[in-house]
DNA sequence: TTTCAAGGCCAG
DNA sequence: CTGGCCTTGAAA
């Protein structure tokens, strides 16, 4: 079940669950700030700084974050399964949160509060990529497979395979937390490549992984 | 023979 | 430089 208890400041402008993709998307005016409260199950967490906040759980049964001054979301497995959210009138008591009705989506002009609970119970997550599409965990984008240790998109394995063999050194001309997501991947290579080695892309050699330890260890001194 | 991940190719 | 598609080669 995901459980997201939120107290939604009258910035927040979108907010928008996608539970069948493990996926949060938070939208307000300005900027927020991301804390990640657990690990575990985690996929990706984006945009600390900036007005989207978007998470995908890529087990879809573990999420723990909070979004510091906006949100508390948290997430655990049990057979509980309700949805309310003062929006405008609480969904109804329906158990199924494939059901659209309670894909929770649009303004909350003024909103002080919002809970909505989600059961990932009642879903069957698919562990192939037959199904539910699994998401890239680096820009969310469709998987095309298994590449370099994990489920990634086509785009994201051919950047991290171009990164390497070219042994290619990126800068971030902004703060190094850039948002990565399927629209905006192209825009830091640097941030793009630091999300590919923070999910888990590796080479299998341990000659390669070494220049790739080598290459992120210069990543890390600009 | 089939499957699938790594690497190559190339149009945009 | 990007990313979709293709080829290759290893493993089942």
């Amino acid at each position: 079940m995901l459980e997201s208890a939120m107290e939604i400041p009258n910035t927040v402008t979108n907010f928008n669950l996608a539970p069948q993709f493990g996926q949060l998307t938070i939208s307000a005016a300005g900027p927020m700030s991301v804390e990640l409260v657990g690990t575990a199950n985690l996929g990706i967490t984006t945009s600390a700084l900036s007005p989207t906040y978007t998470h995908i759980s890529t087990s879809g049964t573990q999420v723990n974050s909070t979004v510091t001054n906006t949100a508390v979301v948290s997430a655990n497995t049990n057979n509980n399964t309700n949805n309310s959210n003062n929006h405008s009138n609480s969904s109804s008591s329906s158990s199924n949160i494939l059901n659209t009705g309670l894909m929770e989506s649009g303004i909350f002009p003024g909103v002080a509060a919002a809970t909505t609970t989600l059961d990932y119970t009642s879903i069957d997550l698919p562990d192939t990529k037959e199904g539910i599409e699994e998401l890239c965990p680096v820009c969310g984008d469709k998987v095309s497979g298994y590449h370099y240790g994990l489920l990634t998109c086509e785009s994201c394995k051919g950047f991290f395979k171009r990164t390497v063999q070219n042994k290619k050194v990126y800068t971030c001309v902004a703060d190094r937390s850039c948002q990565i997501d399927k629209t905006q991947r192209k825009r830091c290579p640097y941030c793009r490549f630091q999300k590919c080695l923070e999910v888990g892309m590796k080479l299998e050699e341990s000659e390669e992984k070494d220049k790739l330890d080598c290459l992120f260890c210069r990543h890390l001194k600009y």
